[in-house]
DNA sequence: TAGCCCAAAATTTTT
DNA sequence: TTTTGGGCTA
């Protein structure tokens, strides 16, 4: 079938239809009405979402301006756009696209003055929230120790996604934890109001607030999204489910897309009964199962099943694929941890060196960041190259908050949490005193610690050199304020660090200051992509843009080496290879899963989640002993493992075989590591050669030999000295 | 104000 | 067991 179609002006006419299976098609060209789209894993979602998209503006069902798609990643949103400029050929800049928080925070600043809410808000993230919580816990003078803030912050942001205020929180506790918890939500919110700031649960419980009580505003949103489209709709909160319902309301034309089986966020808030309860929901609702999986081979999709089918309350559906049975499952046992990383270095080395696949193609999943570390230290022994997903998140290093803070600050005055942040920072010879001074008067003349300081000469008890410090910090960010509004956003960074001194600063107090000033450098050439906007705007788009922004966001397109994630972050990843660790009783499923049947099943979902990221090879790996916090303990398999039906499963004696386990000697090649097949081999190194590894630094080569498949080299590192290398694996670069 | 020592915590974390 | 953070001391 062709559909062809006047497209918008402009638009060269493309055949949206033709490269769809039937069940994507049925939903791409789904008209009116509720759309409910199950989309199993590697079925084509995007591609579904996208060519709807498409379709429904070069069919004139809508402009682009009247389409909403809602995602969770900005990376998602981000993808979705680019393939539907591709599709049409056209800029799709008119279609409201991005996260719930993002197009929350947009629909506030174009309209939360309805409700109150100051349209220069900032957006406080998860450590300005944690800051805010122990500030409000002094106020109110509880312990840090015998209350942890953390546990208040939970429960506010839980409530939020509830859609509970303050005041309905207080009226419904009950304990004494929760009355604490609700004095602390309402002094909180008073905080956050005296700063300007929402945090990130405000944005989706003011924005559904907003279109609850002003009508006209809700008016506008529902007259304007003629189609609302919601992707992983398996992972929205109660908030998120009332904003889109909201929204999509009088048109009805919401089309939901998800699966059940992967809905792994339920800790955060996330609630599957939304997709499950959609037919109930919207009884005329259409309904689609996307089956048909392109990724990954029968062998592997039937083993997930075999695991997944065990929940109740899913929706029953079943994946397949054309691209063959392909290679059994593996699953086998190891010693303990370290053997198993033995285990995955040898086999992926294996595999590589029978040239099918590349070390990128290779995943390593694991349940808890802290197995991450055995890996690493094998890894790093053996010269293998990997890149760990996790760990310090760029946005929370102390640097980039710093710098982060000094443009809130100067975006938005009021926020006294920057405030505090960097008024000190570099140390500008502000003791304690000086600044308890300053935050007396700010209260006693209920002004901000901002306004505070103009008027620095009235605070009598002030020492001379600490007024001094204040007004020239003052000058500082009023100099930082006029350039914003007049210069491109890096100009202003520029001042800032050139004013503040920060690079010295950084030498001068710690000893990674390399690190940390290049991720500053960083963060300015992010800055730089937004020199195209007038001055003034790119320094609110940008803070919009970092404080919506995580680490999946910048997750790198084109990775080096053999890619180590948690089970969680993996998900919407694919690889050909992908290793299964510590597939144990108590650690997946993990022990505080136990005590309840959803947590199991989200444990279950976590494994299908995991399983099915796989192309052509799973490996599922338990060891007989595992090191826990200092001691040892001896975990059963997974209860995962005896769901496998036998004859998808290859359980090989000799996969660790071979591999010594508590191998010392550093940098010696894994003997299975040589390639077995010839390889055209030529010289690179000579002796004398300097080198630079990724982990041991500079060296000189001492002796290279060429052996039948690769080169070796000997070289002597200055800090960590001799280590033997092969070419072919060794992270390094000739000088 | 920096550095040291001791104690506590270690499931997952789209924004 | 290891790391991290906070508090105390020099």
């Amino acid at each position: 079938m062709t559909i062809e179609t006047a497209a918008p002006s402009g638009a060269v006419h493309v055949d949206l239809l033709s490269k769809l299976n039937p069940e994507q098609r049925a939903a791409v060209t789904a008209g009116d009405g509720p759309l409910l789209i199950f989309a199993g894993a590697g079925t084509g979602k995007t591609r579904v979402l996208t060519h709807r998209i498409a379709w429904l503006i070069q069919q004139g069902r809508a402009q682009p301006g009247e389409v909403l798609a809602v995602t969770f990643t900005n990376k998602a949103a981000r993808e979705m756009r680019g393939r539907v400029e591709q599709l049409l050929n056209l800029s799709a800049t008119a279609v409201w696209m991005g996260t719930f928080h993002a197009i929350a925070a947009r629909i506030l600043r174009r309209d939360g003055s309805a409700a109150g809410i100051d349209r220069r808000f900032v957006i406080y993230d998860e450590g300005d929230r944690l800051n805010s919580v122990k500030r409000v816990m002094g106020e109110l003078r509880l312990d840090e120790k015998r209350y942890s803030p953390g546990a208040f912050v939970q429960a506010i942001s839980h409530a939020k996604d509830e859609l509970q205020g303050a005041s309905e929180f207080a009226q419904a506790a009950g304990t004494h934890m929760e009355e604490l918890a609700a004095q602390v939500y309402a002094r909180y919110e008073a905080f956050l109001q005296g700063n300007n700031a929402l945090d990130f649960d405000d944005l989706l419980l003011r924005t559904v607030r907003l279109l609850r009580e002003q009508g006209e505003v809700l008016e506008k949103y529902q007259r304007r999204f003629k189609y609302v489209m919601v992707d992983e709709y398996q992972d929205t909160n109660r908030a998120q489910y009332v904003m889109v319902q909201l929204l999509a309301q009088s048109h009805r034309n919401l089309a939901v897309v998800g699966d059940d089986d992967q809905s792994i966020y339920q800790f955060r808030g996330a609630d599957v009964r939304n997709i499950l309860s959609f037919e109930r929901d919207y009884p005329e609702a259409r309904v689609v199962k996307l089956e048909r999986n392109y990724r990954s081979t029968q062998t592997i999709l039937d083993a997930a099943y075999h695991v997944i089918r065990h929940n109740p309350n899913r929706a029953d559906k079943r994946l397949w694929t054309d691209r063959g049975a392909g290679a059994r499952v593996v699953v086998a046992q190891t010693y303990d941890e370290q053997e198993e990383a033995l285990a995955v270095a040898h086999e992926a080395l294996r595999l590589v060196a029978q040239g099918d696949v590349r070390l990128a193609d290779v995943a390593v999943l694991y349940r808890t960041n802290a197995q991450s570390r055995a890996l690493e230290e094998v890894l790093l022994r053996r010269g293998v190259p990997y890149r760990l997903i996790g760990g310090p998140r760029f946005y929370e290093r102390r640097e980039v908050r710093d710098v982060l803070a000094y443009l809130r600050l100067t975006a938005n005055p009021r926020d006294s949490l920057s405030f505090s942040r960097v008024i000190n920072v570099p140390r500008r010879k502000l003791g304690e005193k000086s600044l308890a001074q300053l935050g007396f008067f700010a209260d006693a003349h209920g002004q901000t610690p901002w306004e505070a300081l103009s008027r620095v000469g009235e605070m009598t008890e002030l020492a001379s050199s600490a007024a001094r410090s204040l007004e020239a910090f003052r000058e500082l960010i009023e100099e930082l304020r006029q350039a914003a509004s007049s210069r491109r956003l890096v100009e202003v960074i520029d001042l800032l660090l050139g004013r503040t001194g920060y690079e010295r600063y950084l030498t001068e107090t710690g000893s990674d200051a390399q690190e940390r000033w290049a991720n500053v450098l960083e963060l300015r050439g992010l800055a730089s992509e937004y020199d195209g906007l007038p001055p003034g705007e790119g320094l609110q788009a940008f803070l919009e843009e970092v404080s919506l922004m995580s680490d999946v966001d910048t997750l790198e397109e084109r990775p080096q080496g053999l890619t180590l994630i948690t089970l969680h972050m993996v998900k919407g990843l694919e690889f050909p290879v992908v290793f299964m660790l510590g597939m144990e009783e108590g650690l997946f499923p993990h022990s505080r899963s136990f005590d309840s049947p959803t947590g199991l099943e989200e444990e279950r979902r976590l494994a299908y989640v995991g399983m099915t990221r796989a192309r052509d090879r799973l490996y599922l790996f338990h060891a007989f002993r595992r090191h826990l916090w200092g001691n040892a303990q001896l975990n059963l398999p997974s209860r995962f493992l005896a769901d496998l039906p036998p004859d998808l499963v290859d359980a090989p004696a000799g996969i660790p075989a071979g591999v010594p386990v508590s191998d010392q000697a550093p940098a010696q090649v894994i003997e299975a590591a040589r390639p077995s097949i010839a390889l055209k081999v030529t010289q690179r190194y000579h002796q004398g050669d300097n080198v630079e590894h990724r982990s041991w630094g500079r060296g000189r080569v001492l002796k290279s030999t060429l052996t039948r498949t690769d080169e070796e080299l000997i070289v002597k590192f200055d800090k960590v000295g001799v280590k033997i290398l092969a070419v072919s694996l060794a992270p390094i670069v000739k000088l």
